[in-house]
DNA sequence: GCAAAAGTGTTCCGACTACACCCATGC
DNA sequence: GCATGGGTGTAGTCGGAACACTTTTGC
């Protein structure tokens, strides 16, 4: 993995003592879940200038002064697709020499990392999105994991390392409440964490029995009916109750 | 979280259009284990420039031209503590304005970003290390966690970051292996998992019993014995019989 | 009535807990 | 012998897997 050739030529060590001069960039990596259709989506956008003009990438921005690399990613998503607040978390730095066609290729001149954000919003807020980007509308689009055009830069790779983040989140953190109708039946749930973590990943009738025993889900009383079949009861997430269960491993799944 | 205070004066305005220039730097978080003692250690350098001028600190360094991230890692333990080929993974990057006393006040010039690194060595080749450093020996020393003095930069975070990593990564992934000796009693291991994951975690007897049914441990026949009491058997990891068990969670603990 | 979806119950089995107990050694 | 640490066994309990079965709706 480390390329530590000590039989390096002139000028890599002539190269070798110089710092590497930075533009930092952020790319956001935000996932949404439509589990009527049971799709996992991603936000990217078109890019409008080079490089990788007309690819779709993720949205996100270069660094400015002053500014934290948190309130960079929170910037463009609030200038590019209209979005203020998300809770966000640092995935990774991508950072190796070449992995932007801006940088000279003497490999003087500025390098770009971009460091990775990640987040998770309900669908709701995703077609709002998808509808709300006023103008650039047609520039911004949600698009399935599974099925991703080429993008710009290593983006591919980005997604990747997300999605890992994201079926490992599910296991041990009650983001599915954040995201999910503050009402949701036990299906929607199940529906939910099936098209994040793949098909039967648990029985559903053994899913309910656990998650209810758990305790932190409760019957609102109220019922929904959607279509043929016997109607759903309406649920919430009990934030209280669940409070015990926070730093406890394996607690869905 | 976001500090996206739209009541910003002036000048911060006329600095939000511009971009920041960064250098960036890596900080390697390396632990080790001492089992005898029920120590968990980390690796510090004492700074002998400034920022922070004799103030222990993580052995990192600044990006050169033409290097990737890792390579930048891997340099600096080499110069610095003269270890090769380390297994480093990637913990978090940290680059807020004003982490780093070097930037200028007005927040114009450069930035400093630390991409910081984990590894886990085992407690000969941590001897080593600490032996091996010829003249700078005293420069380099191994620091129990829950005894760490005043460290420079945001390094006491970065660590707290590592610890958190080290404990989620010893519950899934056999890197306990990678560091004990090549043969180990039952006790050394549980003594290891003791030491990075707080005590009593497990009945030992429940955790022999366990660790054993998973069929990974093979027994050399070798007896050792310290001091009183009967002679441990020695046993060995066997990575082909771990191999199905690679992806499962929750293996150890 | 029948299909469809929601929800309950049951059986089996393996895993974890908490011990008590036996074994081999040093002194 | 006895203290010390290594190692085995067991009884109770809990939880998951698989699946049959019941309930309530639309049509």
């Amino acid at each position: 993995m480390p390329k530590r050739d000590l039989k390096n030529n002139v000028v890599s060590l002539q190269h070798s003592t110089q710092l590497a001069d930075f533009k930092v960039g952020v790319d956001n990596v935000i996932f949404s879940v439509d589990i009527e259709q049971h799709r996992l989506l991603i936000l990217l956008i078109l890019r409008q200038e080079p490089p990788f003009s007309d690819r779709w990438s993720l949205p996100g921005t270069l660094v400015r002064h002053g500014e934290s690399l948190e309130d960079a990613a929170h910037r463009s998503l609030s200038e590019k697709v209209q979005v203020q607040n998300l809770y966000l978390e640092q995935l990774y730095s991508f950072g190796g020499p070449g992995r932007d066609p801006r940088e000279a290729p003497d490999s003087f001149g500025d390098r770009y990392l971009s460091v990775s954000y990640f987040s998770l919003v309900s669908h709701s807020e995703a077609q709002f999105i998808a509808k709300g980007a006023r103008k650039g509308a047609k520039r911004i689009a949600w698009h399935e994991v599974d099925k991703l055009p080429d993008l710009a830069f290593d983006h591919r790779e980005i997604i990747n390392y997300g999605h890992r983040r994201l079926k490992n989140k599910l296991e041990y953190s009650p983001i599915a409440f954040e995201v999910l109708p503050q009402q949701f039946t036990l299906n929607d749930l199940y529906q939910f964490y099936e098209t994040v973590l793949g098909q039967s990943f648990s029985d559903y009738s053994n899913f309910r029995t656990r998650l209810l025993k758990l305790g932190f889900l409760l019957d609102t009383g109220h019922k929904v009916s959607r279509g043929a079949g016997r109607p759903a009861s309406l649920y919430r997430f009990d934030a209280i109750a669940f409070e015990p269960l926070k730093n406890k491993p394996l607690v869905f799944v």
